[in-house]
DNA sequence: GGCTAAATGCAACAATATTGCAATTAGCCT
DNA sequence: AGGCTAATTGCAATATTGTTGCATTTAGCC
């Protein structure tokens, strides 16, 4: 819900504006990775305006809590479909038809943090994101 | 070496062009992720010139035979280091010195995939890179 | 040394991102 | 409800990154 991510930012002191309800209801409506000018259309179509450096800064500020994530293979962003799991955010896309799906795994990020030891690096974060199909599009 | 490279690419049908070996020198010199522009920049100072169109150009065509990346925490290129081995290409980003470590495990992959199928993906490529502090930064 | 396909340069443009400052607004306090 | 003020947004200008079509040059071959 854009509820909760809104209630998020309030008790951090941030304001619970209209734009920042905007951003967060298109990220959460449409499910693929969007970039700031995408978001804008969208909005536009939809009969309302934002400036591109506004939805920047709130893409900017969600991604700072976590409430959102830019996917880097895509350069698009996504609203965070997890709540509480521990281990770092990922993302499964596929390249079909460009459904994205999140998850996280403790112990994988485990095995990576100690994998990367092996080799001198102390490992602080962990960007990954798979490319292949989901399911329906392998069934063809 | 750069002319392992090149001659990569000969065996492929391309030719062995200066700007092509200039490109590669950088890369492999200057072991850290470089932005097309950041490449242009220090060819210029060599007293060098390629146009940015050609850098991109050559840039793509590393990447297409992975004898070069696109490392996308940071947008830069760099030189795989890598030879032969299992597994997709990783890195270990240093957020201190900017350093940067390549390595590849088989069984990682493995893993992954083991972990996507589970949540009804089918794998094809990864993209992993850690960032952390390398072992001469964390001594601090 | 000339021939030709491949590669590069050039010019124009498109997409993405950032900055400083003026105008607006959400939350708070009467 | 109305005013106050810091936070937020809009605007304008600019920077950075990436792409396209076509003219010019060059590597590899004879
Ligand atoms: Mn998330
Ligand atoms: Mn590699
Ligand atoms: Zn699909
Ligand atoms: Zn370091």
């Amino acid at each position: 819900m854009v509820q909760d991510s809104i209630r998020i930012l309030q008790a951090q002191g941030y304001k619970a504006t209209k734009p920042r309800k905007l951003v967060l209801e298109v990220l959460e409506q449409i499910e693929k990775p969007l970039s700031p000018y995408d978001i804008q259309g969208i909005l536009r179509q939809r009969g309302k305006y934002l400036n591109h450096v506004t939805i920047y800064r709130i893409l900017d500020l969600l991604c700072s809590f976590n409430l959102a994530h830019k996917v880097l293979s895509s350069g698009g962003f996504v609203k965070c479909s997890l709540d509480a799991v521990e281990g770092c955010h990922r993302f499964m896309v596929c390249q079909d038809c460009g459904a994205i799906q999140e998850f996280a795994d403790k112990e994988l990020c485990q095995e990576e943090n100690d994998l990367a030891r092996n080799l001198g690096f102390h490992t602080e974060h962990h960007l990954s994101e798979f490319s292949g199909l989901c399911s329906r599009c392998y069934e063809k």
